[in-house]
This record gives structure tokens, sequence and C-alpha cells, in this order.
RNA sequence: GCGGGCGUGGCGAAAUUGGUAGACGCACCAGAUUUAGGUUCUGGCAUUGAGAGAUGUGGGGGUUCGAGUCCCUUCGCCCGCACCA
């Protein structure tokens, strides 16, 4: 045997074989009585290249996978590709690929440089959205959603380029420009599909409780996206006429507090009066213009327009209320209407005094009840309604409950529950995507695609070096026969948001079929994933559209899970430091550019490999000046602080990186990458080798019954972190017994020890153990073996050491047996010198005992 | 503005229910082995002090025999949402 470990040799070999044997396949079927484990990565988009970020995220979740293979359940550890997508349409227009080429070349490029990583992948299962045996299932389930009345088709505005002829992600608009041509953005109609998530608010709402293994964090984003309020619905009565404005509220208790009302600039009312009022139609077209930037929108001064109508207070139709035109009030939450209650909102404090309208008192905290509000700051606190005829005395809560329960009686309004969520708008103008199965006819409408026309494949003869649409402009691919009429009709030439493909593929990787989208039975078997493991990026959009569409399914009896993910878990992200140098700005002769007589010099990044340590100083290779050491920030190409994977694994191996990736940090906080932590690991890695090694023959013989207690522990230590997903921990424990293990003498406990230590150490160094596995003699893989059980019994010290404390300070520490008596403790405490010493003669007040733990005498 | 999180050595961090703060690793220091080493091994490593000791988990206050942990307050950093009626 060989005194080092080579992970060039072991990394290839060992990956050889797991791929040979198919080492990792999940079973089909029900024979298989294990328990399940399904453990799922978030799968990549297939940029081209794997980053630290997939590294460390693959890394935890294999950990888990090989964990809980060893621990005798069936597994399914699956990975695929979410690889439709706009950076493959940029890609062709760029660099005058097809997107469908440019994708797969990077999907096999990355499928090779992930196995470098050493996963327990069944690679079998292995899917990619962009192919028509995924999508094509997936215009089936978005036939049955259609069918089942949750998708429906509505206009809506869009941002559109008018340069590049195409719909823009609100994260796509800078400045109201276009990202790429950078063209002023229009709001454009469109008519688009939607899929009735908002059917489900309550459901996904109220579904968060049963998530107790996702962390609170996320919930609570979630619950604020879908953002729940309850309060009044109600009608003001335009003064002397029948008809009304719809106004929803949370404080109807304040309605005495009313001052005004306010519609938005898109209201049909705001439409309708500005046809014969420029000055209005001014003004509602300020507002559109307005930016939607957050620090737009928290600068933006309240404004409004005074139509000159009013409306009755419901609750007194003899008083009259001004109706204002408002920027701040938006269409497309509640009715596009408030009334304003300027003492207890701030909002419409700040525009009652801007407009010097009335400011009355109607919630009192105390001893203050005039009406007369004073101040600019609106009191939102809880208190007494005061001023406000039947309703004063009552608290805030008793005053909404009256108030929904004489707008029922009268009739003028009801009590409502209203949600921020909207409808998931599912329609994206883009070639590279699933196609919408409809077809528009003339003749017969909107008709769904016949089931038999599926998969409705993308058309491979397209051309991107015109703006647009493809699919628009392809001359055959959207004229087919109305399924009805059978006239000449079109396809739909929109396709799905990516966001659809990554909602069901955890269903998919389950069950996999080939004419239908999945097996209800198989895939039941394996559903819920039990630990789902990604960025935190896609704590809301990803995670509730793959909510709500398990949740549609399950509506349409497809399949009986409420829930696809009992447990989720967001990882930190991959750190470096960041480097940067300065040199002189030139001027056009090439010489110092001097202003003021100084040269002017300029800083930029540059990256962790342009730099070198020169006399304890950090320079840039390039001219040897002086670096300047930056924060330490997530690793991004424009800081330069990226760290490619592959070269690490070439030069250190899978194992070391993969101890890396779990160790130190814990799994939810930033991880710096740093030179010396690679290489602080690569040297772990070959002092285990050097620990197997040292007892691969096993002559020695005696035990060594602490040694057996450290064992022990560690078993039960290092697999109750794992299952926790404190890596870290684990990691820490692994050392400790390590180093015990190292420190010992030979034994037969020893020679045992380090063949369980292989053991323990297999789900985060797989290559490493396989080889020591071998080394041992053991047959098959070790990564079918069983995970070491431990002695509850030999995990309870006999002997421990307690403190023994004066005040709450400590003065001493005795070892003792661990099941000493309160008499016995108190007495060998009273008994120690140092104790005695402190004591200097005085006599204790009292003296508290903790047995196992502690002796505080109090003076 | 609203909501959430985090502040512990030079660095990444540990610390069941409140019970010996700093496990484990990195870096660093000293010594040994080696032809050499960026190898390996041994020891050291919160601050201060010669020592006994004193101080120490962002700051201030509180509860308690005892607080990194609980409560109040304050400062700093990070994340999410944002004119949501």
């Amino acid at each position: 045997m060989s005194s080092r470990f080579n992970p060039m040799k072991a990394d290839a070999r060992w990956q050889q074989v797991w791929e040979a044997e198919q080492s990792f396949a999940a079973p089909t079927g029900a024979s298989d009585s294990r328990p399940r484990a399904y453990v799922l990565e978030m799968f990549p988009y297939p940029s081209g290249r794997i980053h630290m970020g997939h590294v460390r995220n693959y890394t935890m979740g294999d950990v888990l996978a090989r964990y809980k293979a060893m621990t005798g359940h069936a597994v399914l550890h699956p990975m695929g590709w979410d690889s439709f997508g706009m950076p493959a349409e940029n890609a062709a227009m760029e660099k005058k690929v097809h997107p469908g080429d440019w994708t797969r070349a990077n999907i096999a490029a990355m499928r090779g440089q992930l196995k470098r990583l050493g996963l327990a992948i069944d690679w079998s299962r292995e899917l990619s959205t962009c192919e028509p045996d995924y999508y094509g299932h997936e215009q089936a389930l978005f036939l049955d959603l259609y069918k089942a009345g949750l998708v429906y088709r509505k206009e809506s505005a869009v941002n559109w380029d008018p340069v590049d002829m195409t719909v823009l992600a609100n994260e796509q608009v800078i400045d109201g420009r276009g990202w790429r041509s950078g063209a002023l953005v229009e709001k454009r109609k469109l008519s688009q599909w939607f899929l009735k998530i908002t059917d489900f608010a309550e459901e996904l709402l109220e579904g968060l409780d049963g998530l107790e293994h996702w962390p609170d964090k996320v919930k609570l984003m979630q619950a604020n996206w879908i953002g729940k309020s309850k309060g009044l619905k109600c009608t003001f009565n335009l003064t002397g006429t029948d008809d009304g404005i719809d106004v929803f509220t949370t404080r109807p208790d304040t309605m005495f507090g009313a001052s005004f009302v306010a519609i938005a600039a898109d209201h049909p009312l705001s439409a309708a009066m500005a046809e014969n009022a420029p000055e209005l139609q001014a003004f509602i077209e300020e507002c559109r213009r307005g930016g939607t930037t957050a620090a737009e929108i928290e600068t933006a001064e309240k404004m409004g327009f005074n139509t000159g109508l009013t409306v009755e207070h419901p609750l007194d139709p003899a008083w009259h209320l001004p109706v204002y035109v408002a920027n701040f009030v938006l269409m497309d939450y509640g009715t596009g209407a408030v009334f304003g209650c300027p003492a207890h909102d701030q909002r419409d404090l700040d525009f009652a005094r801007k407009y010097r309208l009335d400011v009355t008192r109607v919630v009192s905290d105390g001893d203050v009840t005039d009406s007369d509000f004073e101040g600019d700051t609106a009191y939102t606190g809880p208190g007494r309604i005061v001023n406000s005829h039947f309703l004063n005395g009552m608290t805030i809560d008793e005053a909404k409950a009256a108030v929904i329960a004489r707008a029922e009686h009268e009739g003028w309004g009801e009590g409502q529950t209203q949600y921020r969520l909207r409808d998931w708008g599912v329609s994206r103008q883009r070639y590279w995507g699933t196609p919408i199965p409809i077809i528009h006819c003339d003749f017969c409408g909107v008709l769904p695609a016949p089931r038999s026309s599926l998969p409705i494949v993308l058309p491979e003869d397209v051309s991107f070096d015109i703006p647009g649409n493809p699919l628009e402009r392809h001359p055959t691919w959207k004229h087919v026969a109305c399924p009805n009429c059978k006239e000449p009709a079109r396809r739909e030439t929109d396709t799905l948001d990516t966001f659809v493909d990554s909602s069901w593929y955890f269903i998919r990787f389950a069950s996999q079929p080939e004419h239908a989208p999945f097996d209800k039975e198989e895939a039941e078997r394996w559903l819920p994933v039990g630990q789902y493991i990604g960025g935190v990026e896609h704590a809301i959009l990803h995670l509730l559209y793959a909510r709500f569409w398990t949740r549609a399914l399950q509506r349409i009896g497809r399949l009986d899970v409420a829930e696809p993910f009992k447990g989720l878990f967001t990882q930190g992200m991959v750190t470096h430091e960041t480097y940067r140098a300065t040199k002189a700005v030139m001027n056009l002769k090439g010489a110092p550019f001097i202003k003021d007589g100084v040269a002017v010099t300029e800083s930029f990044w540059v990256g962790p490999d342009e730099i070198k340590d020169k006399d304890d100083v950090l320079v840039w290779t390039e001219d040897e000046s002086p670096v300047e050491i930056g924060r330490v920030e997530k690793m991004s190409k424009s800081k330069k602080n990226t760290v490619d994977p592959l070269p690490m694994f070439d030069q250190f191996g899978a194992d070391a990186v993969r101890w890396f990736m779990l160790s130190d940090s814990p799994p939810e906080r930033d991880l710096p990458w740093s030179e010396a932590g690679i290489e602080g690991t690569w040297r772990f890695v070959q002092r285990l080798w050097r620990i197997f090694e040292r007892d691969v023959e096993a002559s020695a013989s005696g035990s060594d019954p602490d040694l057996e207690r450290q064992l022990h522990r560690a078993i039960a230590g290092i697999g109750g972190d794992i299952e926790a997903l404190g890596f870290n921990k684990a990691v820490a424990k692994a050392h400790e017994f390590a180093n015990f293990i190292e420190k010992a003498a030979p034994s037969a406990t020893r020679a045992a020890a380090a063949r369980t230590l292989a053991h323990l150490i297999a789900p985060m160094l797989p290559h490493l153990a396989e080889e020591a596995w071998e080394a041992f003699g053991g047959t098959g893989l070790i990564a079918h073996q069983s995970w070491p059980s431990y002695d509850p019994a030999l995990l309870v010290e006999t002997q421990t050491t307690i403190a023994i404390q004066v005040g709450g300070k400590l003065r001493d520490t005795l070892t003792v047996a661990k099941d000493a008596t309160r008499e016995e403790l108190e007495a060998a405490a009273m008994a120690s010198e140092k104790i005695i010493r402190t004591l200097g003669g005085a006599t204790p007040k009292k003296v508290i005992v903790v047995p196992g733990r502690l002796v505080n005498i109090v003076l």
C-alpha cells in the first residue's frame, strides 16, 4: 500500500465503478420495503460551468443521501437540468448558435463536471426540461389545469422593449430602459395566460403552518407575499346618484375619522372623468410616469387631484367627502380606491396636511380625546374609539366588528378577506420555452390543442438575426387546422414561464412513464421530497409555484400530495476575499495623466490568480504594485473573486473539496473560500489515510475502553449531526475522533475504530472511504454498508468534571463519579483547598448543587 | 418605513433545559524529524499580569445562586418586502 492517498486515481476509479454498477439507482415499484428518503437539490440551469455554489449545494445533498442509504433507506437522489430560458436565446443572438445546441453542449459539459464531485446520483433518471419528453408532459398537465378551469386569459400590461420587440421582466428594466437595447420601455397591453394561484391563497397560507422542517424565515416571506388582510369592502355613494365607489379598508373602526376618498389613476372612474377634463388627463399621465423603483416610491410625494365630486359617508349620508385621484392608490390592490383617515394612517395624514383636509382623532390611547388631531405623525397604536357616535368606548377590534355588522345589516358593505397575491402570468413572448398548447381559430375562438398532437415540439429551424419571437415569424410552425372546424387556425406562439418547468420536475424524477407525466402511485411512494436543498433566492417564487402546482394537481385528482417539500434547507453562499489594484491613468499619448500636479490613478478589481506574495506584501502579478484586500463577498465575475472548482478537483481531489464545503461554517451561513483552507483539508484527507493504513493489518490485540467510549460517542454524534444537517459539527467530531485514534496505543479496539471511522466519513469523503474499505478487505462498496451502531450505555461517562463556584465565579474543578450525590458533591467542594482558601473561614449562606454539573457556594 | 436575522479570539466557529465560554479547524509561535520542504510529529495560542489573580461573548441596564443563552434599551451589520388601504 502506498503511503499517500492519490485522489487522481481514486476519484476516477470509484466514479467509474459507481457508474458501471449503477450503484445509486433508486428502486421502482412497491417491492422495496425499506423506508424511503427523497433527497433533492435544486436542479441547475445549464450555464456551461459549475461554480462553487453548485459544489456546496450538491455536496450537502450528497452527504445526506449517502447517510440515508447507510441507515437503511431506499434513496432517491436525482439530477436534471432547468434548461429553458433566456440565456440560451441571448447566446443565440450573440454567438449565432442555436439555443438548443448551446444548451445541450452546456449540459454535456456540466454533467462531466458534476460527476467529478463523486455524487451518489441515480443518473438513469436524469431529465432536461427543454426536451419534448419532458415539456410534452408539461403541456398535458397544462391542458388538465385548463380543463379544470385553473387557466384563463386576460389583457395585462407588460414591459415592452420596442427595439428588441420583446417583453421584459421587471428585473430587466433598468431606469425605465431595456437592459439589452437601452430603449425606453413601454407599457403594452397583451392578452396573456394566467394560472389561478389566487384560488389557492388561503390553502397556501395555511399549509405553511404544517411545514415544520422549513426555515421560519422562508415561511414568513411566503406569508407576506400572499399578504392576507381582513377588512370591510363597502360602497361610498356618489352624492345624489345611484353610482358608488367601492372601497376596501382594514380599518372600518376609523370610518368616522374619514376626510376624503381617493381613487387610483387607472381607476375606471378616473378615466371616464378625464375624457372631459384635460387637467385630470395630464395628472393621470404624470402618475403613470412615476417610477416603480424602491427609492422613487419612498421619496415620491403624495399627490392628488380634486375631482370636484363628493361621496356620501355610508354611516351618515348627509356627510359629504371629496373625491381625489391620488398617485399613492394602486389599481391592482383591493378595489383601487380608499377612504382616507388621516389621524390614523401616515400616508393619509401626509396627504391631508398637503391639501388642508380635516384630521379627526377617532382612536385615543389615553387622556387626549378631542377631535382635533395635531402634529404630522399618525397614531396607529391601540386604544379606545372616540368621536365616533355609536362606536365610542369600544376597542379597535370591537369597533371593526360593529361597523362590519352594521354594513352587512344595512346592505352597503361586507366583511372581506383580501390577498396581495396575484394570479401567475405564465405567457412569455419567447422562443426557448415550452409552447403553450393552445390554438386560436377565427371562427371557434381559443381552443386547447388536441392531446394527440402532444408534444407540440419547438421548431429547430429558427433564426435570431432579427428581433422578435422566431415562433411568430416561422413560415409554417404556427399554421394548423382548427381542431374543431378544420379551417386554418394559428398556434399560440407564446411559451410558458420557466418557473412552470421547475414546478413539477420533482414529480417526474419520482416517476417517469413514457406516455404520461407521471404514475400516481409511484410518485406518491416517493413524495413529498424529504429534504430539499437550495438557495434562499428561491424562497418565494419557485417554492410558491411548486406548492401551488402540487396542490392544483391534488385538486384535480392527479396526485394525492398537498405539499411537495417536507423539509427545506436554504444554504449560504460561497464567498471570497476581494482584491483591488491601482494604476495610473494614461492620457492619449500614453503618458501619465496629471491633474492639479498629481498623477491621476484608478483602482480596479483583480482576481485571486492575479496576485502574489512578495516580501510579505500582496502585489499584482502584472506590475508588482501593492494590492489592497477588500471585504469578503459573494463570488461574482464583476468583483473577479470567483474560484473555479475544476482546477481544485484536479489539484486536491473531490474529497478535499467536499470536506472544505462542509467544514467550519454552518451550512446556512456564508462560507469563505481560502487557499489555506483547501490545503488544510487536503492534509486532513492524507492524515485519515495514514490512520487507516496503520491498522490495515489489525495484528494488535487487547482492548482500550477509553477509545471504545470515544468510538461510540463519535458514531452517535456524527450521525446526529448529519441528520440535522449540522455538517460543520460532524466535521469537527470526525476531527476529534481521528485525534483520539491517532494518539491511541495499538489495540484491537484501535483497529476496529479505524474501520468504523471509514464508515463515519464515507458520506462526506466517499472516494477515500471506498479506498480504505478495499484496503481493509471489505466486500462490495462501503457506500452500501450499514451505518455503525452504538451502545447508548457507553455514551454515559462514569467520571465527570464538575465546576466549583463561589458566588457564581469558577474557583475550582473536581473530577467525581457521575452519580455522586448532592451530599457527596457538597462535601467534596468544601474540602477543596482552593475553596477553603477562597472562603477564608466565611460561612456559606447557601450551597446550590446541580449533580453532574456544579456546586455553587453563595456567601 | 415594515418584517426578519446576526454581532463570541487574528480568522471560520462550538457551547441539551440558563450551569466550567472559546470544542474543532485555519493562521501564527516554539521545538523535533528530514538532504530539503509549502511534509510529518510534539507543545503553545482570549486579554492582562512576574504571580495569585483580574477582565472578557457589540454598548448600557435588569431577572437569577448563576446569563453567550431570558427580559428591557441602545449601536452596528446583513437579508426580505415596500405607497397593500
